[in-house]
DNA sequence: GCCGTACTACGATGACTATCGTACGAGACA
DNA sequence: TGTCTCGTACGATAGTCATCGTAGTACGGC
């Protein structure tokens, strides 16, 4: 049943090198705090960034199973590119995203860190909720 | 020159009880991560929140000199208000606002550190580019 | 070369948002 | 009571955004 996840997982890993086709990116001194906490406003982001942080740092878009079209998940990815918080590139057919951990650790040292352990106890919350 | 700031950051600090006008808040346990960090990915909303951590805990609406109309900062203050991130109160005609701290640290431990040190590195580093 | 899979581009749409201006209400103070 | 200040309410407007569907491109495998 994990069979897709496992397949995806680490899809294309054989291609030695990047793809022509390269995505523009923001560079580190370029990415923005509110276009960072806007990109991770929203729940859909924000669960893709959980995700990627918790699952590994080489995720193809199909990885994720979101209840969204595949238009509207192209649409987050590049959300999530632009403000700089996910690195993607293309590896074959699969574009594969990764944490830009590094550099949000250097811009913002304990950020990443401290929303990712907000979002875990609040998905936490929610769910003790839900047990009643 | 800082007489204005000095008149109203401790305005009407005399009346002992709030006013009968209350005003809508969440809950500690409503309060939302996305909200947070959508309230925050404002420009305007993330400055207000910077000077109500460095600057006190009691301020007035009109403490802030805010480059927008007073419509628009009502509306920045009533997001930031509904997100849970302050807290309002009626003091005569002033409005006084409040980070709610304990709400938020007790929520998300360390994120509103994070996020104001973030914000502050930020705004060295905008700094020090203007600087040349 | 052909097909399937992964993802994109484009246009549309409905919802939300940041902003403004004007008009109004609530309290302080003379 | 009148007046001043602080802030709100309402309507308008221009912009952004999340979402979709359809049509299309790029790559890998047959």
């Amino acid at each position: 049943m994990n069979s897709l996840k496992a397949r995806l997982k680490g899809a294309a890993v054989t291609s030695p090198a990047v793809s022509s086709r390269d995505l523009p990116h923001p560079e580190s001194a370029e990415i923005r705090l509110e276009s960072v906490l806007h990109a991770l406003s929203d729940p859909m982001r924000l669960r893709i960034v959980r995700e990627l942080a918790a699952d590994g740092d080489e995720l193809s878009c199909s990885y994720f199973d979101l209840p969204v079209t595949k238009s509207t998940t192209t649409h987050h990815f590049r959300v999530l590119r632009e403000s700089g918080v996910i690195r993607q590139v293309y590896r074959g057919t699969a574009k594969m995203n990764g944490l830009r951990r590094d550099d949000l650790d250097g811009l913002f040292p304990g950020l990443l860190d401290a929303l990712l352990d907000a979002a875990a106890r609040q998905a936490a919350r929610v769910r003790d909720l839900g047990d009643g």
